[in-house]
Order: C-alpha cells, then sequence, then structure tokens
DNA sequence: GAGCACTGC
C-alpha cells in the first residue's frame, strides 16, 4: 500500500512525490476520487502479470535518484503502457500543473496506447490521460498530467517554448527507431537537462542500442546513463538460412512459401516483399501455384488465401489481414491457411496475430539522400540485423514460431548492418535545419546529435534556405524564415504560400500547397489504366500540372455531396480528404500570422498569378528545354531529365518548373508547370543572375530576356520581391476575400 | 510512357 494518509489534503492522498510505492491498490482512484471499477480490477490483475509491474519499486528507485535514465525492454514487457504509468505516480505532475509526456512515432500507436492507459487507470481518455496528435489534440488543459504524443509533435511545442516548461518528466519511447523527429528531441533534451534540473528524461529503446545512448546521454563525462531493464514475453522463434544465396529472392520466396504451405503444421505466413507491384505479382503467382497444388493433391493440401498488404492500399482492403485462415475445403480436409504479403508496414506499424511463419528475403526499399544533386529516391536495399530481429520476432506473438531466411547464415553475420542507417543520414535536412534555427541553435555542425549527418547535407540546407531568403548570410534566420517555421511544410512551399498574397492568389496557392503535402490523389488501377487516364484529362489545365490539382481540389469541394464521384474520377478520396484537413490547418496558421487570404475575379489572371507564384518558391527546381528530343537539364545542377509520364502539359515548353524530382527507371520531373524567362529573373534575380551561369542554351535564352526587358525598361521589376529581401510587402488589387470560414 | 518503403508536423 502506499502512505496513505487521510488527513492529508487532496489531491495527494497523502502521496509523497518522488516516494510513491505500491501506487496501484488503493481502493478509491486517487485522481477522480471514485471507488475502482469492476473492469480496473480485472485490467490490474493482467497488468501483475507484465514482466516490468514485478519491478515497479525497482524502477521507482532508479528513477528518483537519476535525471535521466535509458531503459530497455523488448517487445511484450509492457514499458509503453506501465513506465508512464509509474512515472505519474511518482511525479504526481497534476499537484504542480505539470504533465509527463511519452512520445510515439507514430499517431496510432500514441491514440491506441492512450486508451488502453486510461482504461487501466480508470479515467476517461481525454481527460488525465489523454493524446496529441497532428489534426487532433485529445487533452485537456489543467486536468490531463500523462500525455501521449507523436514526436514531431513535441517537437513542433518546443519551437514554442524551448524549456519544455510544462513537462516534469519526458519519455521518449521507440528510441531505436531513430526517427529524425526523435533524433533531434535527443539533442535537445540532452542540453534541456543541464538547463533544468527538475525535467527528468527516459529514453525507451530495444536491447542494441542501449549502450549507445547511454553514453550519448552521459552528462558527466566518465558516468553513462544508468540502464533499466525489463525481460520481454514473447515465444521462442526458431531460424533457418537458406545454403546458398538467392539469386532471385521473389521466386525464392514463393518456393518457401509453398514448402511452407505443403510440409509444415498449421499457421499463417507472413512474407516481406519491398513495394506495392512486387507484392501484387507474387501474390497472383502464389495463387495460381497454391491452386494447382490443390488440385493435384486435394487430400493433403488445403485452400490458400494470398492477402497483400501496403499502406497505399483503402483501410477496407488493410482490414482482410485480420480475417481468418480459409476453412477447409471438405469434412476433414486439410486446414486452409492466410498467408500476408506485405511491405516493411507489417514490421512495425501493424502486428497481425495467428503469424507463426515468416518468410524474409532480406531486403526492402529505403530512402537514400543524394546530397550533391538534392535528390532523396528510394532504393531496393539489404536490410539490418535489428531489422531481420524484429522480422523474425512476428513469428513468435502467438507460439513458438519459424522464420526462414533466403539468405545464408554467413552473410547475415557479415554483410548485414547492425542497426538501420538512421533517417537523420539519409535526408534531405532543408526541414530539419529550418526547425533547429528557429529553436535557436545557430552552430547546426557542432550540434551534439546522436549520429552526425554530413556536413555537404546541411550545407545543401543551409544555402537553399539562404537562396529562399529564410536566413541571411550570417546564419540569421530572417523574419520571412520565423514565419516559414510555423508552418509544417518544406521550405519552398512555406516560402511559396507565404509570398502568394503579393500575387493575390493565395487562396489558390493554399489549396495547391496542401494538396502538394499529401499522396497522390490520382488512381490508375492495372486493368482500367486508360479510363483513368481518360478521366483525368478532363481536370488538366494544359500549362500547369499544378494548376490541375487546384482543378481538382475545386471540383471535390463542389461535388462533396455526391458520394460516387472521387470514385467515377478516379480519383482517391482518402488523398482528396487529407487535403481538405491539412488546408484548414494551414489556414488557421496563416490567419494567426495575418497572412491575408486572397484571390482574383479574372481567372486568365489568376492562373497566370498561380504559376508566378509558384516561381517564388521554386525558383531552385526549375529545368531548361535542351534539343528537341523533349529533354530537360535542371538549372545549376545539370542533370538531364525528362517530363514525368504523368505530367499534363500539351507542349514541351522552354522553361519548366518543377514539384519533385524522381529517380526510377530514369530521371523524371514530377508535377511541372510552364514558366517564362522574364519571371526567372524578375522573380529570382539572384538565382538567375547571367553571370553566374556558364555559356549554352541556358545562358542565351536569360540574356535575349534581359536584352528584351532592358530594351522596354521595366523600374518597377528592380524592387519588386527580390529573393532575398525578406517578407514580401503585400499589395491588394482587385481582391476578394473567399472561403472566409 | 511510369509508380508509391514507412512515418511525421
Amino acid at each position: 500500500m502506499g502512505k496513505l494518509d487521510p488527513s492529508a489534503s487532496e489531491p495527494l492522498y497523502g502521496f509523497m512525490p518522488r516516494n510513491v510505492t505500491g501506487a496501484a491498490d488503493h481502493d478509491l482512484n486517487p485522481f477522480t476520487k471514485a471507488p475502482h471499477t469492476a473492469q480496473y480490477r480485472k485490467i490490474l490483475e493482467a497488468r501483475k502479470k507484465l514482466p516490468v509491474f514485478a519491478q515497479m519499486d525497482d524502477f521507482l528507485e532508479m528513477f528518483n535518484k537519476n535525471q535521466i535514465i535509458v531503459m530497455v525492454g523488448e517487445t511484450g514487457s509492457g514499458k509503453t503502457t506501465q513506465i508512464p504509468q509509474f512515472v505519474a505516480f511518482s511525479d504526481l505532475p497534476h499537484t504542480r500543473g505539470k504533465l509527463v509526456a511519452c512520445t510515439q512515432p507514430r499517431r496510432v500507436a500514441a491514440m491506441s496506447v492512450a486508451k488502453r492507459v486510461a482504461d487501466e487507470m480508470d479515467v476517461q481518455l481525454g481527460r488525465q490521460v489523454g493524446y496529441s496528435i497532428r489534426f487532433e489534440d485529445m487533452t485537456e488543459p489543467g486536468t490531463t498530467f500523462l500525455k501521449y504524443m507523436t514526436d514531431g509533435m513535441l517537437l513542433r511545442e518546443a519551437m514554442h517554448d524551448n524549456n519544455l516548461e510544462r513537462y516534469s518528466t519526458i519519455i521518449l519511447d521507440e528510441a531505436h527507431e531513430r526517427t529524425l523527429a526523435t533524433d533531434i528531441l535527443m539533442g535537445l533534451l540532452k542540453d534541456l537537462a543541464k538547463r533544468r534540473s527538475d525535467l527528468k528524461i527516459i529514453v525507451m529503446s530495444a536491447t542494441l542500442d542501449a549502450v549507445k545512448f547511454q553514453k550519448y546521454f552521459s552528462l558527466r563525462s566518465e558516468a553513462s546513463a544508468p540502464l533499466f531493464k525489463v525481460p520481454g514475453r514473447t515465444h521462442p522463434v526458431e531460424v533457418f538460412y537458406t545454403q546458398e544465396p538467392e539469386p532471385d529472392y521473389v521466386e525464392a520466396a514463393i518456393r518457401t512459401v509453398l514448402m511452407i504451405h505443403r510440409a509444415e503444421e498449421p499457421g499463417d505466413i507472413l512474407l516481406f516483399l519491398t513495394g506495392e507491384e512486387e507484392i501484387e505479382d507474387a501474390c497472383r503467382k502464389i495463387k495460381i501455384e497454391a491452386d494447382d497444388l490443390v488440385n493435384q493433391d486435394p487430400d493433403s493440401v488445403g485452400p490458400l488465401v494470398c492477402i497483400p498488404l501496403y499502406s497505399s492500399l483503402p483501410p477496407q482492403q488493410q482490414q482482410r489481414i485480420f480475417d481468418p485462415a480459409p476453412k477447409s475445403s471438405k469434412e476433414g480436409g486439410p486446414p486452409g491457411r492466410k498467408i500476408v504479403v506485405s511491405t516493411n508496414i507489417a514490421e512495425t506499424s501493424l502486428t497481425i496475430d495467428g503469424i507463426v511463419y515468416v518468410v524474409d528475403p532480406g531486403f526492402s526499399k529505403q530512402k537514400v539522400y543524394n546530397p550533391r544533386i538534392r535528390v532523396e529516391s528510394l532504393l531496393v536495399s539489404p536490410i539490418s540485423k535489428a531489422s531481420a530481429q524484429q522480422r523474425a520476432g512476428r513469428a513468435g506473438r502467438t507460439r513458438p514460431g519459424k522464420c526462414f531466411r533466403l539468405y545464408t547464415e554467413k552473410d547475415f553475420i557479415k554483410e548485414l548492418e547492425e542497426q538501420t542507417y538512421p533517417e537523420i543520414l539519409r535526408s534531405n535536412l532543408a526541414n530539419t535545419v529550418l526547425e533547429l534555427v528557429n529553436l535557436g541553435i545557430k552552430d547546426l555542425v557542432h550540434f551534439d546529435y546522436v549520429d552526425a549527418p554530413a556536413p555537404e547535407t546541411l550545407m545543401r540546407a543551409l544555402e537553399l534556405l539562404n537562396f529562399l531568403a529564410a536566413m541571411d548570410d550570417e546564419g540569421n534566420l530572417t523574419a520571412l524564415g520565423k514565419l516559414m517555421a510555423e508552418f509544417p511544410l518544406d521550405p519552398q512551399l512555406a516560402k511559396l504560400l507565404i509570398s502568394s498574397p503579393e500575387f493575390n492568389c493565395s487562396n489558390e496557392i493554399l489549396t495547391i500547397t496542401a494538396m502538394l503535402s499529401v499522396p497522390n490523389v490520382w488512381l490508375r488501377p492495372n486493368n482500367q489504366r486508360r479510363e483513368a487516364d481518360a478521366a483525368k484529362e478532363l481536370f488538366t489545365v494544359p500549362e500547369s500540372d499544378h494548376l490541375t490539382l487546384l482543378n481538382v481540389y475545386n471540383q471535390f469541394i463542389l461535388n462533396k455531396w455526391d458520394k460516387n464521384w472521387t470514385w467515377t474520377n478516379y480519383l482517391s478520396a482518402r488523398a482528396l480528404g487529407q487535403a481538405e484537413n491539412v488546408r484548414s490547418q494551414l489556414q488557421r496558421i496563416m490567419e494567426r500570422l495575418d497572412i491575408d487570404l486572397v484571390s482574383l475575379d479574372d481567372e486568365i489572371k489568376l492562373f497566370l498569378n498561380v504559376r508566378k507564384a509558384l516561381v517564388c518558391g521554386f525558383f531552385m527546381q526549375v529545368a531548361h528545354k535542351e534539343g528537341d528530343k523533349g529533354s530537360y537539364t535542371t538549372v545549376k545542377d545539370h542533370q538531364v531529365v525528362g517530363l514525368h509520364p504523368s505530367c499534363g502539359l500539351k507542349t514541351q515548353p522552354e522553361w519548366v518548373l518543377f514539384n519533385e524530382f524522381v529517380l526510377t527507371t530514369r530521371p523524371y520531373i514530377r508535377t511541372v508547370t510552364e514558366v517564362r524567362t522574364e519571371w526567372l529573373m524578375e522573380f529570382a534575380p539572384l538565382y538567375f543572375d547571367l553571370k553566374t551561369f556558364p555559356d549554352g542554351e541556358m545562358k542565351r535564352a536569360l540574356q535575349r530576356a534581359y536584352n528584351k526587358k532592358m530594351g522596354i525598361s521595366n523600374p518597377r521589376s528592380e524592387s519588386r520581391n527580390e529573393s532575398r529581401k525578406g517578407t514580401p510587402t503585400v499589395e491588394v488589387r482587385e481582391v476578394k476575400r473567399r472561403r472566409k470560414e
């Protein structure tokens, strides 16, 4: 029992901060003062069986004595639900108007864990226990004292409160996943711990990274942060390797799956492949071969269903992974089996119960960043040992299982990296650098990273921010940069949005920005490509894919009453709904920052202005047509690229501005708008400074435009919206306010 | 004439 003293004043109920034991066994709920429900007692019994529960007193002792703890617990230890509760009982944050925060890399995890913990504590979700994720704040200020949140959300909060004063303890969960946000938070918290001796920090991770984190979080150079260990609770998984390397991993995977189906005990199979196309293809082949097997030998081979799983699948189809395995085709016949063929989404984000066999070819698509040409691309690469272990673990969630690795044991030991490269080493950091500078970190190169990014990556980010006029030459954030950091957008998009009132089209740019921030809205089912392309054609604005996106969004809003509209037009209702959500969030931020929402009545002029505005954000992503084979060369980087086949442009204009550079079968630029030479020189004079261009077609084109401009002499353009001159002044003419919600 | 690993604000 805790130190219950009935005379003590509420709401402490006799608890002493940092001195609580046996916190769960009271008759009354100390937070609501209501008697505990029967459900509470029942859940409490289950909690008591968790490995971590037995270590509560040990944990509290270590927690009370130390400012920073590194904690490891394998799956099934209960750390994510229990540790934050132990901390809350020790901190009693509500008595001091503070909160305990626990971060998660994913939204669903933050939501579902918060719900579970609210039940465990016998309180209503959103009151004492809540969660906070983008678009949804399920907390009650003044009441909530235990908050689960996404790591990105805590990073946003840090921008407005550098000391994170509201929190008594911050718990970073799943730190081993090394998301960009977690990595930045680790750096910030390490520094913050020195300034706020009252703040406690717990870093929770899988076993392999613990020593690295312990060393990183040693506040005094001699002592590592203490480690608290909790055993996991999973079933054993037997691991098999191939004798020889497999030349074709998809073929080998299909063979292995069928071998399991024929020869192994009942139990579902999880096969990891790398992407949508590969998965759909493998499912087709498995289905054909399995049907063959059943036909040949119906007495010993049962039916098999093959279920694809990847993130772009509609939620309804994703749900199919929870369907039970098929029944025997006849009474007393061989049992059926379910096989899920999945991307990495089944490695961490989604858990499928009943999986007994895992087939792991050892590959996944991974993001890589090339700072030289500023391109992020996806590459099929070997996974890490940690990842292979995680995959194998998926076979042992309900009972002992087996994992078939389609590579040799020698390759596993010698060739696979220990850990997946952290995201911070594989990403374009333009956004992150803007965030860090906004957080007051000026010396980005010497910031205390867990793993420091390549200096060239940081230089590229700084260069971009400088060209966008977000930072001055001394590395300080400009007024414009401050505004840009307020938006959850890439710097180019933020700059575009902030510049758009100058062109009287901020309502339209707001829509385009939202559309560019969500997944692809165009659906193109394999067997209906022609119909889908024809449907898309009807929305196409010939000179600009950006305007096409604007058009689609506006039509979507006009037809919202029609449930079939998206479907008949081959559009993703999910993505369009997300765009609507993002748009309203961005609009709220614009209103808060007093950025005007304006439009023009004249559509021709409006569309021209939208294209001009695009130049203000994307002048660094422009390509010039070279030769007559339809190929383009990007400005400054001189990459030869083609217009992506999805591009709606009817001609091949001399200059195009693009949203992204994708490296697939060949280099493509995607989501493209035709722009004019004089716009480039007028709205990005420093980037398109003739002196900086080598001789060639591009320079000659710029020279022609320059001569023409000098000929007609336009003094106004000299002073207009120079790219390094900070916030553009807003001119409002012919304006009407629209969509004022 | 092609794709979208997965997250997050």
